[in-house]
DNA sequence: TTGTTACCTAACAATCAGTGGTAATTATGG
DNA sequence: CCATAATTACCACTGATTGTTAGGTAACAA
């Protein structure tokens, strides 16, 4: 996405106005890689302006995506993450136990689909997630003072993964 | 995922009792290639016992999917999908408007990540998506004024749920 | 500066997929 | 046979997200 200043200049072009409260999700948004749920920009805009409504940021996420400003992204984490990076194309990295995301920047450029297997639909770009286990998550289930249970269960105890409730 | 009869043997060996409930919903999944939300399982079950609950249904499946026989998919149509096809690993592709979901039996064999770019991630087979527009949404969609705008401005604008009614 | 109008907040209801509980009934399989 | 798992209807609940209302504020064009 562009800067707070740009986005600033591009809603007004678009008839929306700008207020505090968009500017301070503008700014929230600005660097954020962690790819953050509506919820996570609302707790990060609220030390900004205490007030802002939930509804508000839902608001500004969603003229956000409508400009093209953003990215909504749905991979399976339980809610929709949002991702400011849409200059550069990428793909994700997902963390089964902790739901974190990182961008994966690798292009794979072999990823074209036959004409013949694609069944008449007409595609977008592809979206390659991996899934795995984040560096942190990986050392947790390994840390000796953390497995009480001798040789527990493979599924590293109880896992409360965040995928789709 | 195997054959109704196979599944029952497995249920059995497995600790599960084998109902009419349960075996139905085996037959429903045998072969549907059209990746079934619960919701549809369901419908579709009803037509041959017509009492059996939604609440069972998805007991089944959950236990279909701990036993590996089918797959859950959640990629971004609103539900979770299941896909009784885990033999032919295959990647999918997803209608933007409809919310369908087929098979893309093409190998990506180059697809994998370099050391570097993996960030410590420990990863898992990749799960590739292609979103666009079925052939059924394509005709359908009789917009004379659809000009095709080939890597076009990324107003990603189409975020739409195709949740259906 | 002023007036129109979009925007914001609070509070609450609703939706939608999915989970959880209960109690009563059914039926599987040792 | 019979213990026990499974099923059913029913209803409440979570969690993400959207909608509604009403009153107040503030942006921005004239």
């Amino acid at each position: 996405m562009q800067t707070p200043e740009e986005l600033t200049a591009r809603f007004r072009a678009t008839g929306r106005k700008v207020t505090a409260q968009r500017q301070c999700v503008f700014r929230v948004l600005q660097g954020d890689e962690s790819h953050p749920s509506a919820e996570a920009v609302h707790a990060a805009a609220r030390r900004q302006v205490e007030t802002i409504s939930l509804k508000t940021v839902y608001q500004t996420l969603h003229d956000l995506t409508e400009l093209g400003e953003i990215a909504a992204l749905d991979i399976g984490t339980g809610m929709v993450r949002f991702d400011p990076n849409v200059e550069e194309p990428h793909h994700h990295l997902v963390c089964r136990v902790c739901g974190k995301v990182s961008d994966l920047v690798v292009d794979f450029p072999e990823l074209s689909v036959p004409e013949r297997a694609t069944q008449g639909f007409e595609l977008g770009a592809p979206e390659v997630v991996f899934r795995g286990r984040c560096p942190e998550c990986r050392s947790r289930s390994t840390d000796p003072s953390v497995g009480s249970t001798p040789g527990g269960s493979p599924t590293g105890g109880e896992r409360d993964a965040p995928t789709s409730p």
